[in-house]
DNA sequence: ACATTTAATGTAATCGATAGTAATTTAATT
DNA sequence: AATTAAATTACTATCGATTACATTAAATGT
């Protein structure tokens, strides 16, 4: 019930003035030492605890940042979130998380509750709405809010991005199925107006073109990442005159429901079809049936996109701006899902 | 570039004060609808936008919650998150969301954290760290900030809960265990300190004395909620002379490993032993053997700890402090991995 | 001894919104 | 028309920390 201690009342203890208290817990030069070990004396003998409001209010700086993500029960996301925790908590930030579940008008309305909240950052994977005219983003821009996209970028000026090479992480699954002797290979793809997918499917289909398969385009299909998604779409290919005997999907629950219907017709895992999936999520490796995947690193890209952020903020006075695009390279894991022919 | 507008600028555009324009904006009794309406006008016109540092500093309140769950990339936490944010957006609420990931001494640091931000409550999901001589809160309460636990809660006085009843739900799974006609049922447990475990052990245990079954502590064991956990402790079950017919396990990823270990073991499901999990997590559904599991209504909780938060918050002035405690009825969901009889 | 740095602290305004109280206008009453 | 009540708006302090500017005290120089 005890109101909190403030710099005033450290002051009235000391007989000083609230602005020294303050210059002393900020070490300000000009005080000297003995009333700057007064003072903190004083402040921790009293409890005091600086009221961040009242810094928030004064710097303009709520030293909250926003985070905003399609989903947060994938362990991609999650884990790019914990490494942006982990670069932003020992700076004194916060961080505020928003799910958009790949609904535009959520996004929208993230945004603007995270304006409102005043935020001094955005980090954010966009979602895959109606993305022709998406200017949900300029009302950060034209507030000078950084805004970082990491994963699902899109390409505006001045705005950094951290993402992995997904055209490199395409064709390094692509090919290793194609070595695993696959020759009709069809990819499970998602909205291609994001760039992660488009540049899956470009890296998919170079390394077909590559390879002197025949590419064809009814064994691509953009479709939702949900399993059943990938479940209905595999029955499809499967009722084809010349179906499939391979599958790389760009996201893992699709590849898992492209799973679910090859087992269920009857036909064999790697033996008739591979599959690969993207994202390297966890149950890809519980399945009795284990999913070769593309791993993204996603504890390493949140940690960059924050670093990328706190230099941003911290250059936000000059007027030098520079967009900065950091590039990380996938990995395929290979498991049983796709390995034909033993390595070993 | 362009500074914000305060109300101070539509003061000065009206010709009136700052005060009349809060209270306008406010809709304050007082002030009367024709300068009201030209209030808003200008408002809008001038694209006023209110800050709520300002508010924050002036009203002592942040409008900021704290969640506290062990991790976020499960679906059970993802969707009570999501239940507490449809909940507490439409009262201008922000919620800041932190992972103990189990590890105590980061629940300690996360409250501090969200003390240090000074939010106006935290909802929390307990973590299983060492619970003996657990305090962390009481700086929480010490600074009268509103605390409910959902879920993984701890008896503490004045403290408000959300949770499901654990004992009838595992009671339910190792009833239906038992009329599927197994008579050697074990438990995979997590630390029992934590109230949700010990009242699945309790449950399960009253199940068995209840059907005349014999219960045997042997088959019970606590461990982490993980999938490797599950694989291990199933191993060991498997090596004794009469090992179990069916699992029941206070977690879905358990369960997985314990099938995982079974089927390595050329075991059949659920021919030979069957399995039961808990938290109804969407894999359970998606694998080609599904799992039977509890569904917990997570969203529901998370809408119902937010309401009992903010009938507290709104209940703050008040003297009269009231603990209520919430207590959500689980459903067995049944599937396959328990399923010896069908039922129709 | 007096002028001039230098160091250390005090004074007061500021960030933007809110609320108690005072002041003014308007409407109602006799 | 005068008086009073009611409605409306203005004035000013406040939340807590920060900072430009002013002031005082001590130290140094000539």
């Amino acid at each position: 019930m005890s109101k909190k201690t403030t710099i005033y009342d450290i002051a009235k203890e000391l007989n000083i003035t609230a602005a020294t208290v303050s210059r002393a817990l900020n070490d300000n030069p000009k005080i000297s030492k003995s009333t700057k070990e007064l003072v903190f004396e004083t402040a921790t003998r009293m409890k005091y605890e600086q009221n961040r409001l009242a810094k928030a209010l004064k710097s303009g700086k709520s030293y909250n940042v926003g985070v905003i993500v399609p989903r947060i029960d994938s362990n991609f996301f999650s884990s790019v979130i914990r490494g942006i925790e982990e670069e932003l908590y020992p700076e004194g930030y916060h961080v505020i998380i928003c799910q958009t579940h790949d609904q535009e008008d959520l996004e929208i309305k993230n945004i603007n509750s995270l304006l409102n909240a005043q935020v001094d950052g955005v980090l954010m994977s966009i979602s895959n709405g109606k993305l022709d005219e998406n200017d949900s983003f300029h009302s950060l821009l034209e507030k000078n809010v950084p805004l970082i996209f990491f994963d699902r970028k899109k390409e505006i000026n001045n705005v950094s991005s951290v993402t992995i090479d997904d055209y490199k992480g395409a064709y390094a699954a692509t090919k290793h199925l194609i070595e695993q002797g696959c020759k009709r290979i069809a990819h499970l793809s998602n909205n291609r107006k994001l760039e992660i997918f488009k540049n899956r499917y470009l890296g998919y289909k170079q390394a077909i073109l590559d390879s002197g398969l025949e590419f064809d385009e009814s064994l691509t299909e953009e479709i939702h990442s949900k399993v059943e998604a990938g479940r209905s779409t595999m029955k499809k290919f499967l009722e084809m005159d010349n179906p499939p005997d391979a599958i790389f999907s760009s996201s893992d629950f699709t590849a898992l429901g492209a799973i679910q219907e090859i087992k269920a017709q009857g036909l064999r895992i790697p033996e008739d079809i591979c599959v690969v999936g993207f994202s390297n999520e966890p149950f890809t490796g519980f399945m009795e049936l284990s999913i070769t995947s593309v791993d993204q690193s996603p504890m390493e890209m949140g940690k960059i996109a924050a670093h990328v952020f706190l230099e941003e903020v911290n250059n936000k006075n000059k007027k030098v701006k520079s967009e900065k695009h950091v590039v990380l390279t996938p990995e395929l894991v290979v498991r049983k899902s796709s390995l034909k022919i033993p390595t070993d």
